[in-house]
DNA sequence: AGTCGATGCCAACACCTGTTGGCAAACGTG
DNA sequence: CACGTTTGCCAACAGGTGTTGGCATCGACT
Protein backbone atom coordinates (compact mmCIF):
# COMPACT_ATOMS: atom_id res chain seq x y z
CA UNK A 1 0.00 0.00 0.00
CA UNK A 2 1.54 2.90 -1.08
CA UNK A 3 1.18 6.31 1.20
CA UNK A 4 -1.68 8.10 1.01
CA UNK A 5 -2.71 11.99 0.95
CA UNK A 6 -5.22 11.48 4.04
CA UNK A 7 -2.25 9.67 6.36
CA UNK A 8 -1.20 13.62 7.62
CA UNK A 9 -5.56 13.59 8.63
CA UNK A 10 -5.82 9.91 10.14
CA UNK A 11 -2.47 10.40 11.98
CA UNK A 12 -3.50 13.86 13.14
CA UNK A 13 -7.34 12.48 14.64
CA UNK A 14 -5.01 9.97 16.69
CA UNK A 15 -3.16 12.52 18.36
CA UNK A 16 -5.71 15.15 19.07
CA UNK A 17 -8.27 11.59 20.09
CA UNK A 18 -5.55 10.71 22.55
CA UNK A 19 -5.37 13.81 23.86
CA UNK A 20 -8.77 14.13 24.55
CA UNK A 21 -9.42 10.77 26.13
CA UNK A 22 -6.49 11.11 28.05
CA UNK A 23 -8.04 14.00 30.05
CA UNK A 24 -11.44 13.86 29.12
CA UNK A 25 -12.42 10.28 29.22
CA UNK A 26 -14.80 8.49 26.71
CA UNK A 27 -17.53 9.46 26.87
CA UNK A 28 -16.44 13.51 27.85
CA UNK A 29 -14.19 13.22 24.53
CA UNK A 30 -16.64 14.50 21.55
CA UNK A 31 -15.68 13.24 18.09
CA UNK A 32 -16.34 17.26 17.58
CA UNK A 33 -14.13 18.47 19.59
CA UNK A 34 -11.25 15.70 18.95
CA UNK A 35 -11.84 16.77 15.15
CA UNK A 36 -11.97 20.51 15.76
CA UNK A 37 -8.43 19.88 17.94
CA UNK A 38 -7.29 18.49 14.64
CA UNK A 39 -8.82 21.32 12.45
CA UNK A 40 -11.07 18.69 9.80
CA UNK A 41 -14.84 18.17 9.57
CA UNK A 42 -16.31 15.43 12.46
CA UNK A 43 -17.24 13.43 9.27
CA UNK A 44 -13.81 12.74 8.37
CA UNK A 45 -13.44 10.93 11.83
CA UNK A 46 -16.39 8.66 10.83
CA UNK A 47 -14.72 8.31 7.58
CA UNK A 48 -11.35 7.27 8.63
CA UNK A 49 -11.85 4.93 12.05
CA UNK A 50 -15.66 3.92 11.56
CA UNK A 51 -17.35 5.02 14.40
CA UNK A 52 -16.39 6.40 18.36
CA UNK A 53 -15.65 2.90 19.90
CA UNK A 54 -13.02 2.02 16.92
CA UNK A 55 -11.64 5.27 16.86
CA UNK A 56 -10.86 4.80 20.98
CA UNK A 57 -9.35 1.17 19.97
CA UNK A 58 -7.26 2.30 17.75
CA UNK A 59 -6.04 5.86 19.82
CA UNK A 60 -5.54 3.08 22.89
CA UNK A 61 -3.11 0.77 21.07
CA UNK A 62 -0.29 0.39 23.39
CA UNK A 63 2.66 -1.29 23.93
CA UNK A 64 4.29 -1.36 27.47
CA UNK A 65 7.87 -2.33 26.11
CA UNK A 66 8.66 -4.08 29.07
CA UNK A 67 12.38 -5.01 29.53
CA UNK A 68 14.12 -8.37 28.86
CA UNK A 69 13.75 -9.52 33.04
CA UNK A 70 16.97 -11.55 32.16
CA UNK A 71 18.98 -8.88 31.55
CA UNK A 72 18.51 -7.47 34.55
CA UNK A 73 19.68 -8.14 38.35
CA UNK A 74 16.97 -10.37 39.99
CA UNK A 75 17.50 -8.26 43.14
CA UNK A 76 17.02 -4.80 40.90
CA UNK A 77 13.57 -6.19 39.07
CA UNK A 78 11.42 -4.40 41.11
CA UNK A 79 13.17 -0.76 40.97
CA UNK A 80 13.38 -1.52 37.10
CA UNK A 81 10.13 -1.98 36.36
CA UNK A 82 8.78 0.95 38.84
CA UNK A 83 11.25 3.18 36.97
CA UNK A 84 10.35 1.66 33.81
CA UNK A 85 6.53 2.25 34.14
CA UNK A 86 6.82 5.94 35.84
CA UNK A 87 8.97 6.48 32.18
CA UNK A 88 6.17 4.94 29.97
CA UNK A 89 3.66 6.69 31.66
CA UNK A 90 5.09 10.35 31.56
CA UNK A 91 5.97 10.13 28.27
CA UNK A 92 3.17 8.90 26.65
CA UNK A 93 -0.45 10.08 26.64
CA UNK A 94 -2.13 6.62 25.62
CA UNK A 95 -1.83 5.16 29.03
CA UNK A 96 -3.51 8.02 30.78
CA UNK A 97 -6.23 7.67 28.43
CA UNK A 98 -6.74 4.15 28.74
CA UNK A 99 -6.73 4.27 32.45
CA UNK A 100 -9.24 7.28 32.79
CA UNK A 101 -11.62 5.61 30.03
CA UNK A 102 -11.21 2.18 31.34
CA UNK A 103 -12.97 3.29 34.77
CA UNK A 104 -16.34 3.80 32.90
CA UNK A 105 -15.96 2.19 29.24
CA UNK A 106 -16.12 -1.31 29.37
CA UNK A 107 -14.46 -1.75 26.32
CA UNK A 108 -11.53 0.24 27.74
CA UNK A 109 -11.47 -2.15 30.69
CA UNK A 110 -11.21 -5.08 28.71
CA UNK A 111 -8.90 -3.20 26.91
CA UNK A 112 -6.92 -2.74 30.37
CA UNK A 113 -7.08 -6.15 31.15
CA UNK A 114 -5.69 -7.31 27.60
CA UNK A 115 -2.86 -5.37 28.15
CA UNK A 116 -1.87 -6.33 32.01
CA UNK A 117 -3.22 -10.59 30.57
CA UNK A 118 -1.05 -10.47 26.98
CA UNK A 119 1.76 -8.03 28.33
CA UNK A 120 2.47 -7.74 32.27
CA UNK A 121 1.74 -11.69 32.57
CA UNK A 122 5.10 -13.28 30.66
CA UNK A 123 7.13 -11.12 32.24
CA UNK A 124 6.11 -11.67 36.25
CA UNK A 125 6.05 -15.24 35.11
CA UNK A 126 9.55 -15.36 33.73
CA UNK A 127 10.91 -13.08 37.18
CA UNK A 128 8.59 -15.20 40.27
CA UNK A 129 9.89 -18.36 41.54
CA UNK A 130 6.98 -20.46 40.54
CA UNK A 131 4.95 -19.72 37.24
CA UNK A 132 1.89 -20.96 38.93
CA UNK A 133 1.85 -18.27 40.82
CA UNK A 134 2.26 -15.26 37.92
CA UNK A 135 -1.72 -14.24 37.87
CA UNK A 136 -1.65 -13.51 41.44
CA UNK A 137 1.51 -11.96 41.06
CA UNK A 138 1.22 -9.93 38.06
CA UNK A 139 -2.39 -8.74 39.77
CA UNK A 140 -0.72 -7.62 42.96
CA UNK A 141 2.13 -5.74 40.67
CA UNK A 142 -1.37 -4.06 38.43
CA UNK A 143 -2.58 -2.41 41.27
CA UNK A 144 0.59 -0.84 43.23
CA UNK A 145 1.36 0.12 39.76
CA UNK A 146 -2.21 1.65 38.35
CA UNK A 147 -2.83 2.91 41.95
CA UNK A 148 0.28 5.09 40.97
CA UNK A 149 -0.41 6.06 38.07
CA UNK A 150 -4.22 6.62 39.04
CA UNK A 151 -2.99 9.06 41.91
CA UNK A 152 -0.29 10.94 39.90
CA UNK A 153 -2.16 10.82 36.42
CA UNK A 154 -5.74 11.26 37.11
CA UNK A 155 -6.24 12.49 40.69
CA UNK A 156 -3.81 14.26 40.79
CA UNK A 157 -3.28 13.96 44.67
CA UNK A 158 -0.96 16.78 45.49
CA UNK A 159 1.70 14.32 47.52
CA UNK A 160 1.85 12.17 44.92
CA UNK A 161 2.52 14.76 42.20
CA UNK A 162 5.19 16.91 43.40
CA UNK A 163 7.30 13.44 44.26
CA UNK A 164 10.06 13.30 41.63
CA UNK A 165 9.68 10.05 39.84
CA UNK A 166 13.47 9.08 40.82
CA UNK A 167 11.74 8.90 44.46
CA UNK A 168 8.60 7.57 43.46
CA UNK A 169 10.11 4.82 42.02
CA UNK A 170 12.46 4.07 45.03
CA UNK A 171 9.53 4.13 47.17
CA UNK A 172 7.42 1.56 44.70
CA UNK A 173 10.35 -0.68 44.09
CA UNK A 174 10.78 -2.68 46.82
CA UNK A 175 7.17 -3.20 46.45
CA UNK A 176 7.02 -4.50 43.45
CA UNK A 177 9.98 -6.68 44.46
CA UNK A 178 8.22 -8.42 47.20
CA UNK A 179 4.71 -9.10 44.76
CA UNK A 180 7.63 -10.57 42.54
CA UNK A 181 9.77 -12.63 44.52
CA UNK A 182 8.49 -13.07 47.96
CA UNK A 183 7.74 -16.59 49.06
CA UNK A 184 3.85 -17.80 49.65
CA UNK B 1 -37.31 19.85 61.54
CA UNK B 2 -40.13 17.10 61.56
CA UNK B 3 -39.79 14.28 59.85
CA UNK B 4 -41.34 14.84 56.37
CA UNK B 5 -43.00 12.46 54.11
CA UNK B 6 -40.85 12.97 51.14
CA UNK B 7 -38.11 11.71 52.99
CA UNK B 8 -38.47 8.11 51.58
CA UNK B 9 -38.13 9.33 48.59
CA UNK B 10 -35.32 11.41 49.48
CA UNK B 11 -33.54 8.21 50.47
CA UNK B 12 -34.30 6.24 47.29
CA UNK B 13 -33.33 8.38 44.55
CA UNK B 14 -29.48 8.35 46.81
CA UNK B 15 -29.92 4.66 46.79
CA UNK B 16 -30.08 4.55 43.35
CA UNK B 17 -27.78 7.74 42.26
CA UNK B 18 -25.01 5.33 44.54
CA UNK B 19 -25.83 2.17 42.33
CA UNK B 20 -25.57 3.95 38.87
CA UNK B 21 -22.94 6.01 40.00
CA UNK B 22 -20.93 3.24 40.78
CA UNK B 23 -21.70 1.06 37.86
CA UNK B 24 -21.56 4.06 35.26
CA UNK B 25 -19.94 6.30 36.18
CA UNK B 26 -20.42 10.21 36.18
CA UNK B 27 -21.93 10.87 32.66
CA UNK B 28 -23.28 7.40 31.94
CA UNK B 29 -25.42 7.57 34.94
CA UNK B 30 -28.11 9.49 33.95
CA UNK B 31 -30.55 11.18 35.78
CA UNK B 32 -33.66 9.44 34.16
CA UNK B 33 -32.03 6.39 34.68
CA UNK B 34 -31.61 7.25 38.59
CA UNK B 35 -35.30 8.16 38.68
CA UNK B 36 -36.45 4.98 36.91
CA UNK B 37 -34.65 2.79 39.26
CA UNK B 38 -36.26 5.06 42.57
CA UNK B 39 -39.47 4.46 40.42
CA UNK B 40 -40.39 8.48 40.84
CA UNK B 41 -40.06 11.06 38.06
CA UNK B 42 -36.71 12.72 36.69
CA UNK B 43 -38.20 15.88 37.65
CA UNK B 44 -38.19 14.77 41.37
CA UNK B 45 -34.63 14.47 41.77
CA UNK B 46 -34.30 18.18 40.69
CA UNK B 47 -36.43 19.58 43.02
CA UNK B 48 -34.73 17.61 45.82
CA UNK B 49 -31.42 17.72 44.76
CA UNK B 50 -31.26 20.76 42.66
CA UNK B 51 -29.28 19.25 39.99
CA UNK B 52 -26.97 16.43 38.72
CA UNK B 53 -23.79 17.94 40.51
CA UNK B 54 -25.40 18.44 43.98
CA UNK B 55 -27.03 14.92 43.64
CA UNK B 56 -23.39 13.00 42.96
CA UNK B 57 -22.18 15.92 46.16
CA UNK B 58 -24.59 13.87 48.42
CA UNK B 59 -24.45 10.48 46.93
CA UNK B 60 -20.64 10.80 47.50
CA UNK B 61 -20.59 11.62 50.79
CA UNK B 62 -18.50 9.48 52.51
CA UNK B 63 -16.76 8.67 56.28
CA UNK B 64 -13.50 5.88 55.43
CA UNK B 65 -14.37 5.44 59.29
CA UNK B 66 -10.80 4.95 59.57
CA UNK B 67 -9.83 3.13 63.63
CA UNK B 68 -8.49 5.01 65.91
CA UNK B 69 -4.58 4.33 64.98
CA UNK B 70 -3.34 4.27 69.51
CA UNK B 71 -5.87 1.38 69.51
CA UNK B 72 -3.61 -1.15 67.72
CA UNK B 73 -0.57 -2.46 68.02
CA UNK B 74 2.08 -0.45 65.41
CA UNK B 75 3.56 -3.45 64.11
CA UNK B 76 -0.10 -4.75 62.94
CA UNK B 77 -1.16 -1.16 61.63
CA UNK B 78 -0.41 -2.00 57.82
CA UNK B 79 -2.84 -5.09 58.10
CA UNK B 80 -5.20 -3.59 59.93
CA UNK B 81 -5.83 -0.20 57.90
CA UNK B 82 -5.58 -2.65 54.70
CA UNK B 83 -8.41 -4.94 56.26
CA UNK B 84 -10.75 -1.86 57.02
CA UNK B 85 -10.57 -0.72 53.44
CA UNK B 86 -11.38 -3.50 51.93
CA UNK B 87 -14.28 -4.09 54.54
CA UNK B 88 -15.30 -0.34 53.87
CA UNK B 89 -14.92 -1.16 50.50
CA UNK B 90 -17.39 -4.33 49.79
CA UNK B 91 -20.03 -3.26 52.30
CA UNK B 92 -20.62 0.08 50.16
CA UNK B 93 -20.83 1.15 46.77
CA UNK B 94 -19.95 4.75 47.74
CA UNK B 95 -16.69 4.35 47.08
CA UNK B 96 -16.56 2.60 43.76
CA UNK B 97 -19.07 5.42 42.45
CA UNK B 98 -16.61 8.20 44.14
CA UNK B 99 -13.80 6.10 42.26
CA UNK B 100 -15.22 5.53 38.82
CA UNK B 101 -16.77 9.09 38.72
CA UNK B 102 -13.56 10.75 39.70
CA UNK B 103 -11.46 9.14 36.59
CA UNK B 104 -13.59 11.58 34.59
CA UNK B 105 -15.13 14.23 36.52
CA UNK B 106 -12.74 16.72 38.15
CA UNK B 107 -15.62 17.29 41.14
CA UNK B 108 -15.35 13.77 42.16
CA UNK B 109 -11.66 13.87 41.63
CA UNK B 110 -11.89 17.00 44.31
CA UNK B 111 -13.84 15.14 46.37
CA UNK B 112 -11.29 12.00 46.48
CA UNK B 113 -8.19 14.10 47.21
CA UNK B 114 -10.16 16.09 50.04
CA UNK B 115 -11.44 12.49 51.41
CA UNK B 116 -7.77 11.50 51.82
CA UNK B 117 -6.51 14.53 53.26
CA UNK B 118 -9.10 14.97 55.83
CA UNK B 119 -9.64 11.11 56.81
CA UNK B 120 -6.56 9.76 55.61
CA UNK B 121 -4.06 12.02 56.51
CA UNK B 122 -4.51 12.83 59.91
CA UNK B 123 -4.46 8.76 60.48
CA UNK B 124 -1.41 8.66 58.91
CA UNK B 125 0.08 11.96 61.11
CA UNK B 126 -0.88 10.28 64.04
CA UNK B 127 1.19 6.52 63.03
CA UNK B 128 4.40 7.87 61.07
CA UNK B 129 7.56 8.95 62.84
CA UNK B 130 7.67 12.45 61.88
CA UNK B 131 4.58 14.35 61.23
CA UNK B 132 6.23 15.99 58.78
CA UNK B 133 6.83 13.30 56.52
CA UNK B 134 2.64 12.34 56.85
CA UNK B 135 1.51 13.79 53.48
CA UNK B 136 3.88 11.80 51.37
CA UNK B 137 3.40 8.56 53.33
CA UNK B 138 -0.66 9.10 53.27
CA UNK B 139 0.22 9.60 49.34
CA UNK B 140 1.55 6.22 49.10
CA UNK B 141 -0.86 4.45 51.07
CA UNK B 142 -3.43 6.10 48.57
CA UNK B 143 -1.40 4.68 45.88
CA UNK B 144 -1.46 1.01 47.17
CA UNK B 145 -5.25 1.15 48.22
CA UNK B 146 -6.89 2.83 45.45
CA UNK B 147 -5.22 0.83 43.07
CA UNK B 148 -6.08 -2.15 44.71
CA UNK B 149 -9.74 -0.75 44.80
CA UNK B 150 -9.11 0.34 41.11
CA UNK B 151 -8.28 -3.57 40.08
CA UNK B 152 -10.80 -5.67 41.90
CA UNK B 153 -14.00 -3.12 41.96
CA UNK B 154 -13.43 -1.18 38.88
CA UNK B 155 -11.46 -2.98 36.41
CA UNK B 156 -12.23 -6.11 37.24
CA UNK B 157 -8.80 -7.96 36.59
CA UNK B 158 -9.29 -11.44 37.63
CA UNK B 159 -6.95 -12.49 39.87
CA UNK B 160 -7.50 -9.61 41.43
CA UNK B 161 -11.06 -10.09 41.97
CA UNK B 162 -10.48 -14.11 43.23
CA UNK B 163 -8.39 -13.11 45.04
CA UNK B 164 -9.97 -13.77 48.83
CA UNK B 165 -10.12 -10.50 50.64
CA UNK B 166 -8.56 -12.09 53.99
CA UNK B 167 -5.19 -12.83 51.03
CA UNK B 168 -5.12 -9.41 49.70
CA UNK B 169 -5.13 -8.00 52.80
CA UNK B 170 -2.24 -10.21 53.62
CA UNK B 171 -0.48 -9.51 50.63
CA UNK B 172 -0.61 -5.48 50.87
CA UNK B 173 -0.21 -4.70 54.80
CA UNK B 174 3.43 -5.10 54.62
CA UNK B 175 3.28 -2.40 51.84
CA UNK B 176 0.76 -0.19 54.25
CA UNK B 177 3.20 -1.10 56.69
CA UNK B 178 6.41 0.31 55.25
CA UNK B 179 5.09 3.58 53.78
CA UNK B 180 3.89 4.28 57.51
CA UNK B 181 7.01 3.77 59.58
CA UNK B 182 9.91 2.72 57.18
CA UNK B 183 12.53 5.28 57.39
CA UNK B 184 13.41 7.89 54.89
C1' DA C 1 -65.36 22.23 55.00
C1' DG C 2 -61.95 24.95 53.17
C1' DT C 3 -57.34 26.44 52.74
C1' DC C 4 -52.48 25.95 51.71
C1' DG C 5 -48.25 23.80 51.18
C1' DA C 6 -46.04 19.45 49.98
C1' DT C 7 -45.65 15.82 46.65
C1' DG C 8 -45.84 13.93 42.22
C1' DC C 9 -46.30 13.48 37.04
C1' DC C 10 -46.50 15.15 32.31
C1' DA C 11 -44.91 17.60 28.49
C1' DA C 12 -41.77 20.37 26.70
C1' DC C 13 -37.48 23.21 26.17
C1' DA C 14 -32.85 23.88 24.32
C1' DC C 15 -28.82 21.66 23.58
C1' DC C 16 -25.54 18.17 22.44
C1' DT C 17 -24.44 13.50 20.82
C1' DG C 18 -22.90 9.98 17.20
C1' DT C 19 -23.70 9.27 12.67
C1' DT C 20 -25.11 9.73 7.58
C1' DG C 21 -25.57 11.29 2.68
C1' DG C 22 -24.69 14.40 -0.79
C1' DC C 23 -21.93 17.72 -3.15
C1' DA C 24 -17.63 20.41 -4.38
C1' DA C 25 -12.87 20.67 -5.06
C1' DA C 26 -8.28 18.44 -5.66
C1' DC C 27 -5.66 14.81 -7.30
C1' DG C 28 -3.51 11.16 -10.06
C1' DT C 29 -3.75 8.49 -14.27
C1' DG C 30 -4.87 7.28 -19.06
C1' DC D 1 -7.52 17.04 -21.45
C1' DA D 2 -11.07 13.85 -19.49
C1' DC D 3 -11.75 10.32 -16.27
C1' DG D 4 -12.63 8.15 -11.76
C1' DT D 5 -11.04 8.31 -7.11
C1' DT D 6 -9.77 10.49 -3.06
C1' DT D 7 -10.29 14.15 0.32
C1' DG D 8 -12.99 17.43 2.46
C1' DC D 9 -17.08 20.18 4.18
C1' DC D 10 -21.92 21.17 4.93
C1' DA D 11 -26.38 20.17 6.50
C1' DA D 12 -29.24 17.25 8.57
C1' DC D 13 -31.13 13.30 11.15
C1' DA D 14 -32.68 10.68 15.21
C1' DG D 15 -32.06 10.02 19.72
C1' DG D 16 -30.67 11.24 24.35
C1' DT D 17 -29.34 14.83 27.91
C1' DG D 18 -30.13 18.07 31.97
C1' DT D 19 -33.52 21.02 33.24
C1' DT D 20 -38.04 23.75 33.68
C1' DG D 21 -42.99 25.10 34.38
C1' DG D 22 -47.59 23.93 34.90
C1' DC D 23 -51.19 21.16 36.71
C1' DA D 24 -53.35 17.49 39.40
C1' DT D 25 -53.54 15.27 43.86
C1' DC D 26 -52.72 14.33 48.61
C1' DG D 27 -52.18 15.64 53.58
C1' DA D 28 -52.53 18.39 57.52
C1' DC D 29 -54.40 22.11 59.96
C1' DT D 30 -58.00 25.81 61.11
Amino acid sequence: MAERRSDATRAAILVAARERFASDGYERATIRAIAADADIDPSMVMRYYGNKEKLFAAAAEFDLQLPDVSAIPPDQLGAGLARHFLNRWEGDDTLTALLRAAATNEAAAARMRDLFGVQLLPVVAAACPDPADAPRRAGLVATQMLGLALCRFVLRLPPVVEMPAEEAAAWVGPTIQRYLTAPQ
